[in-house]
RNA sequence: GGCCCGGUGGUGCAGUCGGUUAGCACGCCAGCCUGUCACGCUGGAGGUCGACGGUUCGAGUCCGUUCCGGGUCGCCA
């Protein structure tokens, strides 16, 4: 039935005029020129052939044929009488001698115009995504993350590392996001969880003797969704070291990810390995965030000690941080829009204080600022024309307002947002302990499998002492590359002695590393390889290579915000004897 | 769960101070056009203005409630 293709339609040209061709694809348009006249657009994955219409008959075959069915067009290739550069295929045509419909498109009207399909509600895109992902212009993000798939694979193996699949269908694991959960049908009660990362199983590979491991690694969990999140599952490419230090660990991904950004990124320009290392605490301070864009020239400095006792009742016993711009022209208008994001952004409140030309604090808080107008002025390198936006708060706080204050001045003023280019560095040194805020103990600042530094003695040493425990950092890094976080990985914790003393530290004990990572604790007592790796988003690395803002233009069939696949209809009801079958009784709608 | 923004023919948008027949572009349908390629020209069809309630002589517009979507905070070891 179906006659096998010849060509594609991206292939032909004046070269091929003369030949006697078949092509297949998709109708994509037609354009009526004459009453027996008219081009037809034929597209399948690899571009577009105009085919011409010229007779009666062949007008009374395409005539009813709605666009988007799909073709088989066989005929002679032609040299075009008026020639379109733009197009590859722009110097030739294919006069038709037989067109067979293959697939009808029954409907005359889409849900949306194909080449514009990105410009469409979004639901109704991804209602319609087999639609959406005819557009090449959305196809070609899915490609590219093909692309950068394999790379990444052949980079990996090339370097020694195994790929190795692990379980989907898992434990559940204690803290951490939410799990999804999966009823076990033979054992009434119990459920599997699916992984939100490989981590136990990888570090259990490391156990076993496997010396270097990746994964292009599903992770799946259950937390809300943000613009560079897609709510439920993602993936990774998780890999880990035996007998590896963090430099390892960092030089391999650094050897990776350079020629990938290099090959397949909108910008030419990459940050070349060493990545710049800046310890956690310092990122705080100079960028406000734990991921910094570095394409930002613009820094916070510290104010507090200079405005405290100004009597403006925000920076009374607050930290105060600044970020200043020169030559500020913008008008009030564009400030208020700017406070006003910062607090959508943030949930506090930003203010400012402009200099006029005779170096005098003028406008925003300026009335609560004249005493200290001479110190600010030397500090912050005040000039006529600079203006200076203040966040206060707990110190945590008004560092990240800050932070959000800098991205949005650094994009916002012109000169000071390099945009074009890739900027990486390791964010590094995080602390192991902070004082949970619900809390107000003593916890892990981010996951329990990182080595602390300085190892038991370090521990030991700072033991009952909260001041010296949230000193201790951990041996945990993560790769950020222009404000997004693109990795995360550490020096694992190996040793079951400094495991548990990590434990005690925050009032847990031996019982509880034992029930919450049975497998792997066991398996340290055992003989245990240090080890360390790394997870870097293989999601948000196609968003930075492609410059998509949403991450639902990287992913081949995303879920919506709500975490529902509404191509799909995913989540759905199930009938009642599936129910039954896992032991699951629906609680009545209340 | 909180906050912000949005919801108007198939798609994208406009709609002023509350006022007459809800406009525009694309798409769709019909006609015309033999070199188009974002084809062009003429005409046409297509709308419970997200839903409900209220104010008013009169609501797309104002008020309240609610639903849906996006963004964000919480959350994401």
């Amino acid at each position: 039935m179906l006659q096998s293709r010849t060509h594609n339609c991206g292939e032909l040209r004046l070269s091929d005029a003369g030949k006697s061709v078949t092509i297949v694809g998709w109708l994509e348009n037609v354009r009526e020129v004459g009453s027996n006249f008219a081009f037809c657009v034929l597209r399948d994955y690899y571009g577009t052939t105009q085919v011409v219409i010229e007779n009666q008959e062949m007008m009374n075959i395409i005539k009813p044929i709605n666009k988007e069915s799909t073709l088989s067009v066989t005929g002679i290739v032609r040299e075009r009488e008026s020639k379109n550069p733009k197009l590859p295929t722009g110097d030739i045509e294919v006069v038709p001698e037989t067109i067979q419909v293959l697939g009808k498109c029954i409907h005359n009207q889409l849900p949306f115009e194909i080449n514009k399909s990105r410009e469409a509600d979004e639901n109704t895109r991804l209602k319609y995504r087999f639609l959406d992902l005819r557009n090449p212009a959305v196809k070609s993000n899915i490609v590219l993350r093909c692309q950068v798939v394999a790379e990444l694979r052949r980079l990996m193996t090339e370097k020694g590392f195994l790929e190795i699949t692990t379980p989907i269908l898992t434990a559940s694991s204690p803290e951490g996001a939410r799990d999804y959960l999966v009823p076990a049908r033979n054992h009434p009660g119990k459920f599997y969880a699916l992984p939100q990362a490989p981590q136990q199983f990888k570090q259990l590979l490391m156990t076993a003797g496997f010396d270097k491991y990746f994964q292009i690694a599903p992770c799946f969990r259950d937390e809300d969704a943000r613009a560079d999140r897609t709510p439920g599952e993602f993936y990774q490419l998780d890999m880990e070291m035996a007998f590896a230090t963090q430099e390892d660990v960092l030089s391999t991904l650094e050897d990776v990810l350079v020629p990938v950004f290099e090959k397949f990124g909108k910008y030419s320009r990459v940050s070349q390995a060493p990545f710049r290392h800046i310890p956690f605490n310092e990122a705080m301070e100079r960028y406000g965030s734990d991921k910094p864009d570095l394409r930002i020239d613009l820094e916070i400095q510290d104010i507090t000690d200079l405005v405290q006792e100004s009597g403006f009742g925000p920076f009374t016993g607050a930290t105060v941080k600044a970020v200043v711009v020169h030559d500020f022209t913008q008008a009030r208008k564009w400030i208020d829009k700017l406070l006003a994001d910062v607090e959508v952004q943030t949930g506090n409140k930003a203010c400012w204080v402009k200099v006029d030309e005779n170096g005098n604090l003028t406008g925003g808080v300026s009335k609560f600022l004249t005493g200290c107008q001479e110190a600010l002025t030397r500090r912050l390198d005040l000039k006529p024309g600079s203006f200076v936006c203040m966040a206060a708060g707990k110190k945590a706080a008004a560092q990240k307002t800050a932070g959000v204050i800098r991205t949005l001045l650094g994009k916002r003023v012109p000169g000071h947002f390099d945009e074009e280019q890739y900027a990486l560095c390791w964010i590094v040194d995080f602390p192991m302990y902070e004082i949970g805020e619900e809390s107000g103990q003593l916890e892990f600042c981010h996951n329990p499998f990182s080595m602390p530094q300085g190892g038991l003695k370090a521990l030991e040493a700072a033991e009952g002492n909260t001041e010296k425990l949230l000193a201790i950092n951990a041996n945990q890094y993560d790769l950020v590359c222009n404000g997004y976080e693109s990795a995360s990985g550490a020096v694992r914790n190996h040793d079951p002695e400094i495991m548990v003393k990590a434990f005690q530290m925050v009032g847990l004990g031996e019982e509880d590393v034992k029930a919450k990572f049975p497998a792997m604790y066991n398996a340290f007592t055992y003989g245990a390889p240090p080890h360390a790796g790394a997870a870097p988003g293989v999601d948000r690395l196609i968003m930075l290579l492609t410059g998509e803002e949403s991450i639902r233009e990287v992913i081949t069939f995303p879920m919506n915000k709500n975490a529902q696949d509404l191509m799909m209809g995913a989540p759905t009801t199930v009938d009642k004897s599936q129910l039954d079958t896992v032991h699951i009784a629906l609680l009545e709608e209340e």
